[in-house]
DNA sequence: TGCTCTATTAAACGATCGTTTAAAAAGCAG
DNA sequence: CTGCTTTTTAAACGATCGTTTAATAGAGCA
């Protein structure tokens, strides 16, 4: 990928998480990517391209990895904790596409809405497979993906939307947050409740 | 409010959901209206007027639900139970103000985001007093209303922006849900974590 | 050195953007 | 009806939008 692309993609990515989407002009974008206006269309083909290969690229990585540690070897426990050991950081790293990528998701654009929904969906029959299926046989009741899998990811995500705004109320001593706890005390929600908070430091003071 | 007024701000809240509040022109949303343009600027100031309303109606709302249920008598049980009880179907009869709201949550429009920054400011201060003091007291490990806060909220948030999508991949005998289960699996997944939800099923079938 | 493909540029395209203006219409109390 | 306020209208404002075009510069290879 050329230096030119690279920085398109970098600084599109940005300021599609600043901004907005659509409230992002190409020419401010090309000016702050230090190219020509008319690069975006050249290696992109338009400005919904951009948006696409974005898209594209956090929910290939994402997928990724919910495939690796979802299928691996373990019980539900084992995977889910492992799932979010490391999609935690996977996401972190991405910040930006994450953000994007979720404000875009509630969107119809016709263009769009298709590639969105066919990631979703192998989403969707991967955490049924792996979680849905195994957890419902040990119960009786019905676990579906459309209500687990939101809620496993939104318990992550909502704190990347609402990071910009917690940089301006947060305490200044708090600014740098423990992120390799965050993503334990994630895993201990969703497998134990906010309750199993407790025991998890119970457990570790042992 | 005028009528006139009130059919501007619906329009505006489905438009701004489905299309996002950058990629709605304010022509195709007066006339979506019924109403001439030049009305959106005279009742709202400007599009990012209409977009304030928006935000400012549905976190008082739920900065109200919040204050009821949380500060009333009961332990951090009882209280979340009630919240995430009385949140959910508000959140579902505002749909699209919830998915406008978290769509923008990111962005850093100068002029919106020290007014979103107010709101968010009471809702941690209240999940401060009335959630994470009782609970840290309770155990040794420290937990901050911007860990649990955004968990919280998100676990529901996050059904409703990939609801569009979902509509599209569903198969077609589980496009209604049940929405009087998902208040109770949420707040057991919140409280007792994923295994929890087995727990419930044993509790409900004695 | 020529040739070819890729990268980059400046300029312009028509369309649409949010906003403002000034006048007309409608509603309404006196 | 008269006068006053509120609502509605059509038209235009300058600015910016995403995209396209045609010409230029550069890189790699024969």
């Amino acid at each position: 990928m050329t230096a030119s692309k690279q920085r398109i993609l970098e600084t599109g990515v940005a300021m599609f998480a600043r901004k907005g989407y659509g409230n992002t002009g190409l020419r401010e974008l090309a000016d702050q990517a230090g190219v020509n206006l008319a690069m975006v269309n050249y290696f992109f083909g338009s400005k919904k391209g951009l948006l696409k290969v974005i898209l594209d690229t956090f929910l290939a990585g994402y997928l990724e990895i919910a495939q690796q540690e979802l299928t691996a070897e373990g019980d539900v426990e084992v995977k889910v904790r492992r799932f979010l050991k490391r999609i935690l950081p996977y996401i972190r790293t991405h910040q930006d596409y994450f953000i994007v990528t979720l404000t875009e998701l509630p969107h119809d654009d016709p263009d769009i809405i298709d590639h969105k929904a066919s990631w979703i969906s192998k989403i969707v029959d991967l955490v049924q497979d792996q979680i849905c299926t195994p957890l419902s046989a040990a119960s009786n009741r019905e676990i579906t993906p459309y209500v687990i899998g939101p809620v496993m990811i939104g318990m992550i995500a909502m704190r990347f939307l609402v990071e910009p705004i917690f940089q301006r109320i947060k305490p200044a001593e708090m600014k740098i947050d423990p992120y390799q706890d965050y993503s334990d005390q994630i895993a201990e929600i969703f497998l134990n409740g906010i309750f199993g908070l407790q025991d998890l430091e119970n457990e570790e003071s042992r």
